[in-house]
DNA sequence: CTGAAAGCGCTTACAG
DNA sequence: CTGAAAGCGCTTACAG
C-alpha cells in the first residue's frame, strides 16, 4: 500500500475546468499563448481541486529532477559542526529554492566508504548535478564524476576536470595580510596551527604559502619548528598551542587555519596564565559567527561562505542547463578583520 | 539544452543481453522468477553498459519518489549549529541510506515565511514523507501536513494528526534526575536556565515539569525568580549566568537546559571569579560532542539524539509503507551522566 | 489559441 | 520463466 491518498492530476484539473490537459500544462508552464479567460478558469480548476503537479512526472520528458545534491563526504554529524559550511549551506539552499530546486544531502551514511555519497547520487540519476564539499577525501569521488560527465561544482579548490568549476575565497591573500598585521605589531616568532598534515585539504596550502610570502617579504624565513597540527576542532587547537608554548623559545603570536582552533589556542594561553593579546597574540580564519562573540573578539580573515554556496549553485545550475562555467574557478575576496585578539 | 549525455536505459540493455525490457525491470528489482542464466547476461549488460536506473522513472509507476524529506523550520544556518540536531540528522541519513531512501533538506530558504519550508515539499508531491523538527515555528506547518494527510514524524513532541507520530527523549525524567542530585548535594538554591520566553519548545516545559517535581519530592518549592531564559547559545548562557549572580540572594547551583548554554555558565562564574563546581555547581543537558571536552567536563543529561534520528525515520517507512505507526510517542531515555561540573 | 499523438523510463498485472 | 500491453503524470512538437 504505497499510498491511499488520491492524487489529483493534470486531467483531473481539465475535466473540471473544461479544456484539454495540455492547456492546463500550458497554464503551469506560464506559455503565452493560453488566452487570458483560459487560464483563469484553469487557475481555478487547480485552486479547487488543491492540484499539485508531480515534479517527477514532470521531470521524466524533461530529462531532469528538479533536484542538486550536496555531497559531504563524511560522516553528517562531523562535518556539520563546521559553521563555515553551514553558512554556505544557507547560501546554497536560499539560490536552489529561488530557482525552484530542491536540496539532496548526500553523505558516506555510515557505510564507512569515501565514495558512497558520490555513488550513491551516480547510482539512480537522482539529481540533475551535485556540489561537492572539497576535502581529502573528496578528490577520488570528484574524479569519478567527472568521469561520468557529471555536471559539479567544487565549495573549495579542486581538480577542474569539465564540466565543472571552483568556487573559494583568497587564502592566499588573506592569509597573507593576517600575517602582515602580525609582522606590523612587531611579531617575529609566529606560531601556525595547520590543518591535519595527512590528507590537507587545498585551502591550507594556500594559507600557508600566503603566511610565507608575508614573511619573505619583511625579510624573514619560515620556521618549520612553529608549525603544529590540529583537526579544526577546538580541543585540537588547545592541544597544538601547548606543544608551542613548550617550546624552548615560544612564538609571540599564533596564527590558527580557523576560528575554533584559534579559540582553542586563547584557552591554552589563558590556562598557562598568560593574556591575549598582551603576551600572545592570536588569529583565526572564517569569521564564523562565534568569532564575534569570542573574549576576547577574535582578529581573523572572514571568507564570504554563503555567498561562495550561493555562486557555487548558481553556477551549477549553469552548468546544468548547458552554459559553460564562467571560469574553471571563481575566488572570492578574504577580507582581513581586525578585533581585539591581535 | 538540458543534457547532452546520451542516458542508457532498460531498452538499451535488453538489446544488449538480447531479452525483453521487462525482464531487465525484474533483474532489478530482484524477483525470483527470473532464470539464474538469463539473469546473469542481463547483469552483464548492466555492467557493460553502465545501466543506472533512473528512480523518478521507477517511482511513477509505484507513486512514490524514493525521497523523504527533513523540514527545519529555519534558516539552515540557525538550526544546524545545534549539535543535537546534527547528531539527529546523522541517524536519519543512515537509516534512509540503508533503506535506498534519499534525504531532502527543506529550511525556509531564505523566504522568511515558517511555513514555506513544508509548502515547498507540498508543492510538488518531492517526498514520500517527511521528518519534522519541532521547533516553534513548527506547530502550523504540522497541521498543515496532517489537513493533507502527508506522512509526517516529528522530532521532538507535536500535535500528534494522524498519520503522525512524535519521537523524543524522556525529557521530565531526565531533568528531574540531575535535579535530584543536586539536592543530593545539598543544593536548595538552583537556577534554571531555561529556553526563550515566548515560543517555547514542549522539552522545555517538560525539563521544567521534571525539575519542580524533584523539588517537591524534597519538599521544597519552585522559586520563580531563580529562573532566566537564554536562547540555547553559549553567549546567552553566558548573559542569564550574570543575571542570576546578580540576586540579592543567587543560587548554588545552575541547572541549563541545554550543554551550550551551560558552557556560557560556566564561563559566567569564572568571569566572577568564582569556581566550577565548588562554587556554583553547573549541569547542562544533551550531552553534546563537546561536553565530556569541556573544562570541567560537564555533568549533563543525555539524549540519545543520533537513536532518536534513526527511530523517527524507521517509523516513517512504516507510515509510508501503510502500516500504522508503532504508537503516536515515542519516548527513548534520558541518562543522567555526572562528570565534574556538578 | 487549443487538441490529439507520441514519448519520457520504468512497473505491473495478464497471458502464455 | 518471459513477452506484449497498459499505464504512471507529465511535456513537447505537430496540426488545425
Amino acid at each position: 500500500m504505497a499510498t491511499t491518498r488520491k492524487r489529483v492530476t493534470i486531467k483531473d484539473v481539465a475535466a473540471e475546468a473544461g479544456v484539454s490537459y495540455q492547456t492546463v500544462s500550458r497554464v503551469i508552464n506560464h506559455h503565452a499563448s493560453v488566452r487570458p479567460e483560459t487560464r483563469a478558469r484553469v487557475l481555478e480548476a487547480i485552486e479547487r481541486l488543491n492540484f499539485r503537479p508531480n515534479l517527477a512526472a514532470r521531470g521524466l520528458p524533461q530529462q531532469r529532477t528538479f533536484i542538486i545534491g550536496l555531497v559531504i563526504p563524511y560522516e553528517a554529524d562531523y562535518l556539520f559542526r563546521d559553521p563555515h559550511l553551514l553558512a554556505q549551506i544557507s547560501g546554497i539552499d536560499a539560490e536552489a529554492n529561488a530557482r525552484g530546486y530542491n536540496l539532496l544531502l548526500s553523505t558516506e551514511g555510515g557505510s564507512g566508504d569515501d565514495l558512497e555519497a558520490f555513488e550513491r547520487l551516480l547510482r539512480n540519476q537522482v539529481a540533475d548535478g551535485v556540489l561537492v564539499v572539497e576535502t581529502a577525501r573528496s578528490h577520488a569521488g570528484c574524479a569519478l564524476l567527472a568521469r561520468e560527465q557529471y555536471p559539479f561544482v567544487s565549495l573549495g579548490y579542486a581538480p577542474g576536470a569539465p564540466p565543472s568549476c571552483a568556487v573559494h575565497a583568497n587564502d592566499r591573500e588573506g592569509a597573507r595580510q593576517a600575517t602582515l598585521h602580525l609582522l606590523k605589531k612587531g611579531h617575529r616568532r609566529i606560531g601556525i596551527i595547520n590543518g591535519p598534515p595527512t590528507g590537507a585539504v587545498q585551502a591550507m596550502e594556500e594559507r600557508l604559502t600566503g603566511h610565507r610570502q608575508a614573511l619573505q617579504e619583511a625579510g624573514l624565513t619560515f620556521d618549520p619548528t612553529l608549525m603544529v597540527y590540529g583537526d579544526y576542532t577546538r580541543p585540537s587547537g588547545q592541544r597544538a598551542t601547548e606543544q608551542l608554548l613548550a617550546l624552548p623559545d615560544p612564538p609571540t603570536a599564533i596564527f590558527a587555519f580557523n576560528d575554533r582552533m584559534a579559540m582553542g589556542a586563547i584557552w591554552a594561553i589563558r590556562a598557562a596564565g598568560r593574556r591575549v593579546p598582551d603576551d600572545i597574540a592570536v588569529i583565526g580564519f572564517d569569521d564564523i559567527p562565534a568569532a564575534a562573540d569570542f573574549s576576547p573578539p577574535l582578529t581573523t580573515v572572514r571568507q564570504p561562505s554563503k555567498e561562495a554556496g550561493a555562486t557555487a549553485t548558481r553556477i551549477l545550475f549553469d552548468i546544468i542547463e548547458g552554459n559553460p562555467p564562467p571560469a574553471t574557478e571563481v575566488v572570492l575576496p578574504a577580507e582581513f578583520i581586525i578585533r581585539e585578539s591581535a
